[in-house]
DNA sequence: ACCGTCATCCTCCGAACGGGTGATGCCGGG
DNA sequence: CCCGGCATCACCCGTTCGGAGGATGACGGT
């Protein structure tokens, strides 16, 4: 089964399967609430599943769909390889992550090795879990907090709208900054973004 | 011709276009410099580009393709809409702009469109371009200033690294803030981040 | 029962930041 | 030729940040 928002890669999909004797495409979807539907009926052995996209994204839908169906082999087809899209994928039990400048033959081989019960990763999704031996996610808290400083607020400003002192949001700041390896709240949104924290 | 660094994408799009009798399929590219070339060869009445590719991207491409080939119609088609993106593609004299969740009647009819000599919209893409009357860019100094904001460093190492004085420094990123509609170095690097600025 | 994480709060303080006002020189377009 | 944008610099001043200490209670897992 295909789940992508984007028609162009639907049908890019569909193509490249057409003419592979040992796969089918059996149902498509366009977000995670209709990629829960359609896997309820055609029963797909293996998903390709984007992980941005409206309604119910991917890392949701994962979830759901591994609750309802342990058997069903997810593979992540994505643009992005960023820490937080990976980390999460993979918390939520997929079989492998490949970017969308795949070439066919990897993605055929993906499909195989996943329905086979194997994991593919894609070279830089595997170094990107390999580089963050000491990854400390900021708690919701502090990225709650985090997402304010984004907009420009003042620590001020932030305990008046999380109903908090001053002090705690200068405290769950201070842990921000050590969590992600920078000292102004300037980089902390910057690296909170790059990964695609907030 | 197709041009985009996805083979997934390249598929989709192909396939979108073969069963429609008045549009031929007549080359493809994976990145800028092949797009060049190809363009040399087959000389397509429309080319339909992604703006983010390896090497060569799609602005410059679209640049030297319209400097060699001027008759050649250029249609963005991008999963992006952000400022930047929009004002450079704009700037280099696109005849649309189109995102990669557009259905294929859409398609179909961009290029249709853009071979007459038309101008086809994606509607975020329209509304980005009204909603920017007063879009200040900020100077390439001040960008220089802004990149190293968002590395986190304080106006006194940017100063140092710049060879200018602190005072400088500070009224770079007021010009800066007022540019951008901000009152704080964390929102200046999150706007600059979103219009694709650094 | 204990330890780690989270969330909350406190004080003290120097450094950094942002706003205001003003100035100089250069350049290019009207 | 003059005006606006750019780049450079200065002084003042109030506010904010971020660092360094600490502290408390709640929760969840070993």
């Amino acid at each position: 089964m295909i789940v992508d928002d984007h028609p162009v890669v639907r049908d890019g999909l569909r193509g490249m399967f057409d003419h592979v004797a040992d796969i089918e495409v059996v149902a498509e979807a366009s977000d995670g609430f209709e990629a829960l539907a359609m896997a309820r009926r055609a029963r797909p052995h293996v998903v390709l599943m984007d992980l941005r996209m409206p309604g119910l994204d991917g890392v949701g839908a994962i979830q759901r769909l591994r609750a309802d169906h342990p058997e069903i082999k997810v593979v992540v087809l994505t643009t992005y390889d960023t820490d937080a899209d990976v980390a999460r994928a993979m918390a939520a039990g997929v079989a492998g992550y490949l970017l969308k400048d795949a070439p066919r033959e990897e993605l055929h081989r993906a499909v195989r090795t996943a329905a086979a019960g194997g994991a593919v990763l894609a070279p830089s999704v595997a170094s990107a879990l390999m580089s963050r031996p000491t990854a400390q996610e900021p708690s919701p808290r502090e990225l709650e907090v985090l997402r304010l400083v984004a907009r420009g607020s003042a620590n001020k400003e932030i305990a008046r709208a999380l109903l908090i002192s001053e002090t705690t949001v200068k405290t769950h700041l201070k842990h921000v900054f050590a969590k992600l390896g920078v000292d102004s709240r300037a980089a902390a949104v910057v690296v909170a973004m790059e990964r695609g924290l907030i």
